[in-house]
DNA sequence: CTTGCCACTACATAACTATGTGGTTTCATG
DNA sequence: CATGAAACCACATAGTTATGTAGTGGCAAG
């Protein structure tokens, strides 16, 4: 897949602020193997254009006159499900992020990157990468991590983790039986010392709590 | 927060290839602001030591004889919480990365990581970054993606996913028809659909599947 | 040794869920 | 107007779940 004739990455800007358009523009133009086709200053004339539907990656702004740039995203990922884009924004908190990331977006940068980072952002995310300032990708990251151990004698034990999986997999409790070698009741006795512990009382609530405390894995490998 | 004065980053290697091992030791120990405090063969040897206690940064093979990378991950960010461990290995299967996530890691990269993405990758970690590399970057921030329109006509409309967040919450399906103005017997009617769309046949597999693919938002509320 | 806790088994029953089949109304389309 | 798809209501029933109550054997602490 090497390829040492340049590939040339086609830009779309979209930003309201004229002097980060323009200042992006000529960093990225500077570049031989970046070209902008053009700078937009809203959503709404960039999805206008010819040159969107052109494009490789769009690099856009959050916070946008008119059409946000959450929901410009929704629409160009509707739109263009192969046109990979990356947000830039002056803040950083989860919702935007998020949302964003949710929306589409591949990658997430704080408007304060320098232009040498900025080049290569753009350069990742065309070949496959996602590029995110350093306390996004954590953020990102912390999603992941279980919850410090919450307020003690209530934590689930290992036997009604195996169960509490088996639980979000829809399997009967005969099923789960054989599945843990324990009779039908053995595994009734867990469920009900789960739900104690959970604070619910049906099997969908005690999968739903268990997956949003990441007490069990969403199954994230289809 | 420029510090001028160099800040040593001390780091533990556990890595049970001999040469991989030495070669990680050299690059790293030739930069002025790391210190390699030691790199062991195993999990084992690393924990009884004496500099796990020390170092700031864990650098961990995923595949090790006895108690595996992931594992380590767990005892580590449980006995030292503060500690950051970056995973390396030459697998990038799902259920490796976000297995390595889960567990508590904050960076996973491939073994075949240049010297000086590796000097980065521990700085970055260090300085409250998430070091990945491109290609993980991508699987991480693609679970939050809505997968895009499955197979045409098996999306799930509006109501059902209102339903499908009812669900959730473990409510009965007459409190459903209450929350949403329906019968019964029309909560039925979808939540039928919503099983054939999701095939699934039990209420706690659609949940389950309803926040693994985000087409319902787990409860962050407590 | 006995007291208490734990994991498990056992049984009973009300409630709820999953699924099939069929009906009504509405609304867009040919 | 006829057709058909959507969205909803209805009823029936087998199967599963939630919950109470109760008993057993193992094991650790007093």
């Amino acid at each position: 897949m090497e390829n040492s004739v340049q590939e040339l990455i086609k830009i779309v800007i979209v930003e309201d602020n004229k002097y980060m358009r323009e200042g992006w523009t000529t960093i990225l133009d500077f570049a031989p193997d970046l070209l902008v086709l053009n700078a937009f200053e809203s959503c709404e004339e960039a999805f206008d254009s010819d040159e969107i539907s052109k494009a490789n990656v769009v690099l856009m702004d959050i916070e946008l006159p008119g059409m946000s740039g959450i929901e410009g995203v929704k629409y160009l990922q509707k739109e263009y499900p192969e046109l990979i884009i990356i947000m830039a924004s002056v803040f950083d908190d989860n919702k935007n992020v998020f949302d964003a990331l949710c929306a589409g977006a591949v990658g997430y940068l704080m408007k304060k990157v320098s232009p040498e980072e900025l080049k290569k952002a753009i350069r990742d995310a065309y070949e496959g990468g996602s590029p995110m300032t350093p306390n996004i990708a954590r953020k990102v990251i912390k999603t992941f991590h279980q919850p410090a151990a919450n307020d003690e004698g209530e934590q689930l034990k290992e036997r009604e983790l195996e169960i509490l999986a088996e639980l979000a997999k829809g399997k009967s409790y005969a099923a789960i039986g054989e599945e843990v070698y324990l009779s039908v009741d053995g595994v009734r006795y867990h469920i009900r010392n789960i739900y104690r512990k959970l604070h619910v009382n049906s099997r969908s609530e005690a999968v739903s709590k268990g997956i949003s405390q990441r007490l069990i894995n969403p199954d994230l490998s289809e």
